[in-house]
DNA sequence: AGTTTCGGCGCC
DNA sequence: AAAGGGCGCCGAAACT
């Protein structure tokens, strides 16, 4: 039996499948099987199914209790090398990717799915378009060639397989949700927002709100409406740019008080509300439908029902079944760690080799024990702080952590100079994005640094040089956010792998946290299976380094209870 | 009337 | 203390 099959599937839902040797060539007679389930089903021993889309097979093997071992997803592997190559703005499905390795006129991406309240994963992707088995393998060939021209081929290849792994993962999360107490969630919000009213209008408690704000203007004012708000406080004497928290909770006036209790309210009424609980919680669960890769720093988004955006308060309504319990996992210092390993540099990499707070310890070394300017120093350092203590802090990090400031200090200029950036494994940043003027839109070409229409708004004052400012910034925040996208990629993938045999599900995930349902003894193992994945992804992702990747862990039957 | 953008805030 | 990175979501406002 060979390590690799690839799959194709067919207009009609069949597929064809084939044994691939060393050279990616196929090894034996093509098979066509009347469904992907009874194909992988039959095979047990394959080690890695090639096929065009992970999110297009994926849900017709689970439903039919099917497991893959691993699998390349040539779509995922082909918008990684276009990015990496370059050529961030072309289409990048496999028939584009046949079309260009034969030169021929280039299909553009079909439009994309939007979120449905409550739909069912499809099994067919609107448009998909299937390609015969040996067009994919002839894509698949060359994609392995354009593997070997990256910069660091070893790295490459890992994060497609990363890659292709969290879109299983994915696929898995989506078909089993996360677990969810409607009962729950309607006790919390009865208390925080008071019955509701009929006609579906406010409920009771941000009635009450809305009128003290206004009892304290003088006048009806609607607290949803900033322009309203502005012109109320304008004429009350005090003047502000915008209504945001932050700026008018410094401001003298009783109906600040009321207001921001309003603002707090009424998000979570729109956000995570009844209509919310409505449209997106079935038979006991919240389905968000996770994207894996779904920004250009590699961190997944959920498309629907704000998966990645659970309020605090919401958690509440996150309980494990019966006899299960639920392991939160959340890594410490992520991204300080992250940037450890990444710019090797010595101190950095030394105070990252401890379990211990990573904060701490910076701030022992050069910030005389003060934490919290500590932490600032170094999210200003990732961020691109520009003002404030910042910049004053950064001073202090540089000279102790020289390579480590350095490594974003780089970036950030190649950022602006419209240079391609990288992560560790080689996800590659778009040249234009962060940019503000809306050029970095997926599709559109991207300016090449020379670009006449990019050297056109030199000639606006200050224009341009905004621009490359916030393209700078993006770039120091996409090496380090990137390259810890890496490494969860790969925490995921080693996580997986760890659970086969158990009961336990992965329901969450969010950038540097996850979230196991599992059966109350095995919550132990569970947890300890979490710290051995990180610390195995670490080698993996960054090779050998002092860097330590712990977790905290929490073994708890309500979410909210993890912190 | 339907679609896109904006303002504000939730999460990391 | 200041307002730097990535996202999604909603209603209202601003458009076609």
């Amino acid at each position: 039996m060979a390590d690799r099959w690839v799959l194709a599937v067919a207009e009609d839902g069949g597929v064809e499948v084939a044994p691939l040797g060393l050279d990616g060539l196929p090894a034996g007679p093509v098979r066509r099987e009347a469904d992907p389930a009874q194909a992988v089903r039959s095979r047990p021993d394959v080690a890695r199914w090639v096929w065009r889309s992970t999110a297009e097979v994926a849900p017709r093997l689970l439903a039919a209790g099917v497991r893959v071992e691993r699998c390349y997803d040539v779509e995922a592997a082909e918008t990684l090398l276009l990015g990496h190559e370059g050529r961030y703005g072309e289409p990048r499905s496999a028939a584009a990717a046949l079309a260009r390795l034969h030169r021929g006129p280039v299909p553009p991406d079909p439009p994309q799915r939007s979120a449905e309240p409550g739909a069912q994963s499809p099994l067919f992707e609107p448009q998909a378009v299937h390609l015969p088995l040996d067009d994919l393998l002839a894509v698949y060939a060359e994609q392995q060639r354009r593997h070997d021209r990256s910069a660091h081929p070893e790295r490459m290849r890992l994060l497609t397989a990363a890659e292709s792994a969290g879109m299983l993962v994915a696929a898995e999360m989506n078909r089993a949700g996360l677990p969810w107490r409607a009962d729950v969630h309607r006790e919390v919000l009865h208390s925080l927002l008071g019955e509701r009213y009929a006609g579906g209008g406010e409920p009771r408690r941000l009635a009450e709100l809305a009128e003290e704000v206004s009892a304290a203007f003088g006048r009806r004012v609607r607290p949803d409406l900033p322009a309203d708000v502005v012109k109320a406080f304008a004429q009350a004497g005090i003047r502000v740019g915008s209504t945001r928290r932050w700026e008018i909770e410094s401001v003298d006036h009783p109906a600040v008080k009321p207001l921001i209790e309003y603002k707090k309210l009424y998000r979570i009424w729109v956000a995570h509300g009844w209509s919310w609980l409505q449209d997106w919680v079935r038979d006991g669960r919240f389905r968000p439908e996770f994207l894996a890769g779904g920004t250009v720093t590699g961190r997944w988004v959920t498309n629907g029902g704000g998966g990645l955006q659970i309020p605090k308060v919401i958690r509440r309504a996150v309980v494990a079944d019966p006899g299960w319990r639920l392991v939160v996992a959340d890594a410490d210092q992520m991204e300080p760690r992250v940037l450890a390993a990444i710019s090797r540099d010595p101190g950095l990499m030394e105070v990252a080799g401890r379990e211990s707070d990573l904060y701490q310890s910076v701030s022992d070394r050069a910030f005389s024990g003060d934490r919290a300017q500590a932490k600032l120093a170094v999210l200003g350092a990732v961020y691109g702080q520009t003002s404030g203590d910042g910049l004053k802090n950064l001073a202090a990090l540089r000279r102790r952590f020289p390579r480590a400031v350095a490594y974003v200090d780089d970036a950030a200029r190649a950022g602006e100079e419209g240079r391609l950036v990288r992560t560790w494994l080689g996800r590659t940043c778009p040249p234009a994005a962060g940019a503000a003027d809306g050029a970095e839109e997926a599709g559109m070409p991207q300016d090449a640094p020379s670009d006449p229409s990019d050297r056109a708004q030199e000639w606006v004052p200050g224009y341009a040089s905004t621009n490359a400012r916030a393209r700078g910034r993006f770039a120091r925040n996409f090496v380090v956010q990137g390259s810890a996208a890496d490494w969860a990629l790969l925490l995921l993938a080693a996580l997986r792998q760890a659970l086969a045999d158990k009961a336990a599900e992965l329901v969450f995930f969010q950038h540097d946290e996850v979230i196991v349902h599992c059966p109350r003894e095995e919550a132990d193992t569970v947890a300890a299976a979490i710290r051995e994945a990180a610390e195995l992804a670490g080698r993996l992702t960054f090779g050998r380094t002092p860097v330590r990747f712990p977790f905290t862990t929490a073994v708890v039957e309500c979410y909210a209870d993890a912190k």
